[in-house]
DNA sequence: TAATAAAGTTAGGGTAATCTAATAAATTTA
DNA sequence: TAAATTTATTAGATTACCCTAACTTTATTA
């Protein structure tokens, strides 16, 4: 049986390398993403390769065993049945989800996570449009095209934020931007690569930055 | 914020005062309870005093303090809103909510208390038949008839169990009893104070230690 | 390629929650 | 009431997770 910690450690692992495509995770990276200092994931990093959740090689990249991998996925899926229950049965918001996700997402009961994916009629992706991992740690990786790589004129439909927190999450509400929502892309100024979209026959300007954090199909 | 740990003991200090009627608990007797050793209680005691959570001298009995029995109420309230969660949407048996309550009231957001309250219905009872302290901390203490107190003859409707142990709620399923269910006291050895009742027709036989721990009305 | 910067590691320390073993106070009992 | 028992406390360790400060290795760049 996992601590808190150490899920979190496992969990921030899987979600770095589903980002970079599996080129392994670095101690410094993990440290940043999980608001501590790099000696403390130094320690823990001894820990979890001696629980075989990790393999690496001192001053090398980290990367999750198979059976890290798996716990991970428990995690992520638990995270994400969680959310969607907040969402879809408590009448949360989009950006009020996450938060309480993060507790409940380490709560150990394997009859309680089939029993809660049941009751929400078994869905395929969470409020944020990411993909609910199965039971047995299958995960749908959806094709990541950023909203920021469209050319002029296209038209696209939002699947999924990439950001989670509230600042980003309300930002986008504000815009009148949802999950499968269309977009068309109508202009961009090259000096800061902001772009123009029209959403529901308004247009709005919004940075790169914003655009790279909307996943669009 | 109070660690899990903290919210333990104070959930369990509460527990027992709301069995003894008030009359302070001791440092073994909350050990025995939590299955930690004596030292270690004295320890925590030290920190929850400081906190003005309770109070207590040295050598003397421990009472919560008004702010204490406050937070004590709210962590209460959260197990027993959850087991009725588990058992009336997840379709969690009687015996499977307990240890997986134990989990999620530590969960921290009050909106997250609020909201699932709402989705039950407001409900005024859990699964076991115990009070849910409302958002407030008021809570309806049951007057505390115990089946093992009856006289012969008398029938009696049971409104609640004492023990929640797996052990026990299986057993009084297999006896075909179950909350608001009727019965009739049939007779009672002088012996062992065994008692004979009526369940639906069907008249068992149960010891002095099982009745002393159904609620009667 | 040598200097600089970035990334990673080690040593030593702190807090929370637990333990064992020894001791002290309070209560029960002979 | 003195002895025995129960209850409570203290001292000293341990483990998990975190820190700062100093150091080493790897990567970048001038």
């Amino acid at each position: 049986m996992l601590t808190i910690a150490e899920e979190n450690y496992i969990k921030k692992m899987l979600s770095i390398s589903l980002e970079n495509g599996g080129e392994g995770v670095g101690t410094n990276e993990l440290a940043t993403n999980l608001l501590v200092k790099p000696s403390t994931v130094n320690d823990m990093l001894k820990k979890l390769r001696q629980k075989e959740l990790i393999s690496y090689v001192k001053y090398g990249k980290i990367h999750l065993t198979e059976s890290g991998k798996k716990i991970g996925l428990e995690i992520l899926r638990k995270h994400r049945l969680w959310e969607t229950f907040l969402y879809e049965k408590l009448d949360f918001t989009w950006d009020e989800v996450h938060e309480v996700a993060e507790q409940l997402e380490h709560i150990q009961s394997e009859k309680l996570v089939e029993k809660l994916d049941k009751f929400l009629g078994f869905p395929a992706f969470d409020p944020h449009g990411d993909p609910i991992p199965s039971a047995s740690g299958e995960i749908t990786l959806l094709e990541k095209k950023m909203l920021s790589d469209l050319e002029i004129g296209t038209t696209c439909k939002m699947v999924a934020v990439k950001d989670n927190s509230a600042a980003f999450l309300n930002y986008v509400v504000e815009l009148g931007l949802g999950i499968n929502n269309q977009m068309q892309v109508i202009s961009r100024q090259d000096f800061d690569e902001s772009m123009e979209i029209k959403i529901k026959e308004r247009t709005v300007r919004v940075s790169k930055k914003f655009a790279q954090n909307i996943y669009i199909v």
